[in-house]
DNA sequence: ATATTAAATGTTAGCGCTACCATTCCGTTA
DNA sequence: TAACGGAATGGTAGCGCTAACATTTAATAT
């Protein structure tokens, strides 16, 4: 029977058959390289071996001054690109950070995310996004994909994850950062701060600048639930008790703010202060107010959450919630750096607080 | 020489020590496995080979039910999660796409980076983000990061590459979609629509709607400035000479949408319409007027660009121009998708057009 | 009844890289 | 002078998976 010998894609130097010797009959099978430059090659045009080559990219330190610029020069001449899937799999270090958003497209997150992306960057690791919707429904989904990929490192941002994902994380054996959140029972690392302390300090807040009607147009999500939770319990023991609550679903919008205050107007509520669970639905509450001709704050105060690049910008300037999403972002890569490195964290869980910015809206 | 057995990590059940026979000297190494559940356990509780395993993962068309149901069962037992490093080395396929924008902050990529998502999810990829930044002084870095992953395709999205990077792209054999843009020279395949006639179109639609003095606040960006010129030009071409220019920084904010119509005011200009390289721009021109007591549209009409989700809710709603970045998303993911299952993209080139959303800006 | 084909499964040998050892070649130290 | 120790480099065997074959069995055609 004839060996048909197909040599598809092989665009190397042919190799020359093996002389059919008294060897028992074992043919050589088409070989199937991917055509792309590898170390093996660099190293040979460096005249070294390929593990020295590798040791030249990942450990200089070990190889001489000489040899080092050698490898480097094959490289350059080569145009050599690392495969990273190779070197993960055989170093079971992929080098790849995942990060799980609700969406991209509410920009509360954002700030976090560039943090992380360019604190990861700098320490030779790149940033994979998951988005997981806030139904939680395609979680576990993607949280297979992610796996998948073996990352050194999720980051899990504003996420409401399931029993069953936080198992399989925890068997996945990856190192876990949750942030944007203050759980007391935290899967691995964490950091974030404290909703419950956000909603007690806006209504003391609105109460202190002579406000005494509160009402709330909230994002439905479990954060949001908890920062309104501790504000209306607040507001109680202040002695409002007539918290009007308007509930919109997240992510939330410029146009679910106009709607909420609409409804709350509907309501006819007596109301003189809105606090909104985000900087975007603050800015929907004051552009529905203004359609209507109320003068904020002079007829209604609103407060924001989130501190936004527009919210100084927008008229009045509004005043909110400043959380640091910066610092959120810099923090959990360095804990999932640290432990990428084999660093040992001993203290996980890092609480990065809150302040508010007095502008002109209350 | 005594031969120290480290059986580190090795959690399997012990491989019983080969007997000393006369065969020559050659110790078995230490296993190194990384302690995940692999395909192989998986086929050993099936009672299958790996390879059947591994196909009926793949293509199950060609196992037959029974088999295909024991797999599953196993791999429901035992929880096992394809490691796509392995996967990927072995196959040449990644299953992984790259999308490089300038950065997430702007919202105006969100759209199609979202729909790209979704449809390369639909067909089993992941994708990756990398953010170049405006400058596009970190592409280059940026580009070797990703491709050292091996994509299966990358997204350009409003990227002006250097030759350099294309060089690269073109070396490394991934199929490239730019986007957002209608270049004459695209590297491989192309999705977006002519900033040119965008900026005829405004230009033209502004005279019709009787204004004639006109002005541009735009950002700094390549793409905006195809825009500004045509517009430039084409109002020219109906009389209107003068047309002031504002060129903020990318990326764009309500806060140099503000600044850039101070600006404006300032030169003692007399203008009746702005033309905005963005609708977070116009949004920022718009604030500026109100706050300075002018009326939108009486007073100035605000031509905006990208129909953002706030564009219809802001106050006055906000005339602009629409770009369909979910089908720019969606046409991008079926090009890439496309191309990695090996079928031939004929038509490489698609032209997504752009429409005007009049609302009361104008 | 035999040849032919298709369907289902198995065997082997890599993919490109790095962990784990082994080796060589110095300069020190006893 | 021999023994030792560190620095630099190399050989080999995988990492977990799949492409390219090979083999077996059943169904169909001649």
């Amino acid at each position: 029977m004839p060996n048909p010998k197909r040599n598809l894609r092989n665009n190397a130097a042919p190799v020359p058959r093996p002389p059919p010797q008294a060897t028992p009959i074992r043919r050589k099978r088409a070989r199937r390289r991917s055509g792309g430059i590898t170390l093996s090659d660099v190293a040979k045009v460096a005249g070294v071996s390929a593990i020295t080559a590798s040791r030249a990219l990942n450990t200089p330190a070990l190889v001489s001054p000489e040899t080092l610029h050698r490898v480097r020069h094959a490289i350059a001449r080569t145009g050599y690109v690392p495969n990273m899937l190779a070197g993960g799999l055989a170093s079971s270090r992929s080098r790849l950070i995942a990060a799980l958003v609700p969406t991209i497209a509410g920009p509360v997150f954002l700030e976090t995310v560039q943090a992380l992306t360019e604190a990861l960057a700098a320490s030779g690791y790149q940033l994979m996004l998951g988005q997981s919707g806030y139904t939680g429904s395609r979680e576990d989904a993607l949280l297979d994909a992610i796996i998948g990929r073996r990352p050194d490192g999720i980051v899990l941002t504003g996420i409401m994850h399931s029993a069953e994902g936080r198992r399989r994380l925890l068997a996945a054996g990856i190192p876990v950062v949750e942030t944007w959140d203050l759980t007391p029972t935290p899967i691995d690392m964490l950091v974030g701060f404290s909703h419950e302390k956000v909603g007690a300090a806006v209504a003391e807040y609105l109460h202190a600048h002579g406000r005494h009607r509160f009402a709330i147009v909230t994002g439905d999500d479990h954060r949001a639930g908890l920062r309104r939770k501790s504000f209306v319990e607040a507001a109680a023991r202040l002695g409002v008790v007539n918290v009007s609550v308007c509930s919109v679903p997240a992510p939330t919008t410029l146009g679910s703010g106009r709607v909420g205050l609409s409804d709350l107007l509907a309501r006819r509520a007596a109301i003189d202060a809105v606090f909104c669970s985000s900087d975007v639905l603050a800015h929907g509450v004051i552009t529905e107010a203004q359609s209507r001709g109320l003068v904020v704050p002079r007829d209604l105060a609103v407060f924001g959450f989130g501190d936004l690049s527009f919210a100084g910008d927008i008229w009045p300037a509004l005043t909110t919630v400043r959380i640091d999403g910066t610092a959120i972002g810099r923090q959990a890569a360095a804990f999932i750096v640290d432990r990428a490195e084999g660093r040992p964290v001993i203290e996980r869980v890092v609480d990065l607080g809150f302040s508010i910015v007095e502008r002109d809206s209350v």
